[in-house]
RNA sequence: GGAGGGAUACUCAAGCGGCCAACGAGGGCAGACUGUAAAUCUGCUGACUUAUGUCUACGGUGGUUCGAAUCCACCUCCCUCCA
């Protein structure tokens, strides 16, 4: 049996053999292995980075097994320590249940929903009760606890650690044991917990699952990891031109990090396009190769180039986009200041931001740019209004206050 | 329970009675150059206003002072050492 496709992209698989074993047996059997991955249900919207996981579900379901999207609704809302070592706040029950649904709305972007099972952690946490959580504390030390590595560097470094961090872990491997999961996907960073759940399974006498990390991908800065509040993301829901702009923002050496990860094209394939620049194509086309590829997995077949023709109209060839908003803003008969008119625009922020863009030559009245800050706009104009190269509004002054 | 140290803008980090809307670095935004890449250079980075003015801001609440991020008291949170 071939695993490649399976085990394409993962960081890890532990145990491998046991993983093969696993899935050859199944398939001879016709039986289908319980895929879990969990998902904390903080983030409202989901990005690419989340997509590295679905797409792996997606593979196991092509396979015909059974993918199980966990929405950790309670672990949500006890908190999580993050990447960055804050203690994450609490979520409220409300809160939980709005993310959980927009969660449902966008997965099946990439899931079929046919053979997909949608799990809360709050249907068999809500009912473990104080003895059960002693019980299950008690299976777990310490000294294993600050073994995961998050904990060891704050332990070390004299960071604190909240004594419910350390449940953390035991209630997502306890999921496991509900679920009855044959394998749990997760990040790089989940390692830690992902093992304790096979530490539970065996524990309650049932089979351990085998794990599978994949990487955590990188954000548009190419150094911290995608999420939405750091805002370097691309989401699944970014509108076409959005999202193509996105990728073309990105490094050259981020790209190539991209396609390994995002791209479905096979890798001979994307091996012939690296060759292809070093011999001198220009990365830009490749990029937008990528941009064609990803826009189109979202928004549909044709969508990508549309989404290709519209980028170089727009930032090749000077043209106007072709969504630009129209404002209508009330003046005075005396007329507004132009750093005034941005701001009702919608174009930046404050009346200060927008002097500073006019003094920085960023701002453009009619494709004119503009250089004087005491500028007079009067009711009755008609204007385009342009701030940097992406920021464009279509204003109609109209007399009044 | 005791002793000591700390909390400054998006982040890190100076300031320790007026010259502080607050040094510096990172980040971000904008301009030049480009391929919405990288590197580099430049400017900006609280709001209202556009005056050389007002308001909001240096964990919280009070106080001392003509004047406080800077001094005092209490409070909250965090860290270290001892128990």
């Amino acid at each position: 049996m071939d695993f490649s496709e399976l085990e394409r992209g993962t960081d890890e698989v532990i145990p491998a053999d046991e993983f093969r074993a696993r899935a050859a047996q199944a398939a001879k059997d016709g039986v289908r292995l319980r895929i879990k991955a969990g998902f904390d249900p903080t983030a409202r919207d989901l990005h690419l980075g989340h997509t590295l996981l679905l797409n792996k579900l997606r593979a196991f379901q092509e396979l015909g097994h059974e993918a199980i999207f966990l929405i950790g609704d309670f672990t949500g809302m006890i908190g999580d320590p993050t990447g960055k070592n804050e203690t994450r706040k609490p979520l409220t029950r409300e809160q939980v249940e709005a993310n959980a649904q927009t969660y449902k709305e966008q997965v099946f972007k990439i899931l079929d929903p046919e053979r997909t099972t949608i799990a809360f952690n709050s249907s068999w946490l809500d009912k473990l009760g104080t003895e059960g959580m002693l019980r299950l504390a008690a299976q777990h030390t310490v000294a294993r606890m600050l073994e995961r590595d998050d904990f060891s560097k704050r332990f070390a470094t004299g960071q604190p650690i909240a004594i419910h961090e350390f449940l953390y872990p035991l209630l997502q491997g306890y999921d496991s044991v509900a679920l009855k999961a044959d394998v749990e996907l997760g990040g790089t960073d989940q390692k830690f917990n992902l093992l304790v759940g096979r530490h539970l399974q065996s524990g309650a006498g049932q089979r351990p699952q085998c794990i599978m990390t994949v990487p955590i991908l990188e954000g548009l800065d190419g150094v911290q990891k995608m999420s939405k509040s750091l805002g370097n993301y691309i989401g699944v829901n970014d509108a076409p031109g959005e999202m193509f702009g996105k990728v073309m923002s990105v490094s050259d050496a981020l790209m190539w990090r991209y396609f390994d990860l995002l791209s479905f094209r096979p890798l001979t394939e994307v091996r012939g396009l690296r060759a292809g620049v070093e011999q001198g194509a220009n990365p830009r086309d490749v990029k937008m190769e990528l941009g064609v590829e990803l826009v189109s997995r979202f928004h549909g077949a044709g969508a990508g180039e549309a989404a290709r023709a519209a980028f170089i109209a727009q930032f090749s060839q000077g043209a106007l986009p072709d969504d630009i908003p129209e404002v209508r803003i009330a003046a005075p008969a005396a007329g507004l200041p132009i750093a005034r008119v941005l701001k009702e625009a919608g174009l930046v922020a404050s009346n200060g931001e927008g002097n500073r863009m006019v003094e920085q030559r960023a701002v453009r009245v009619d494709q004119q740019r503009i250089e004087d800050r005491t500028l007079m706009l009067l009711p009755g104009q008609q204007l385009l209004l342009q701030v940097g190269s992406r920021r464009y509004a279509r204003v109609e002054l109209v007399a009044g206050e």
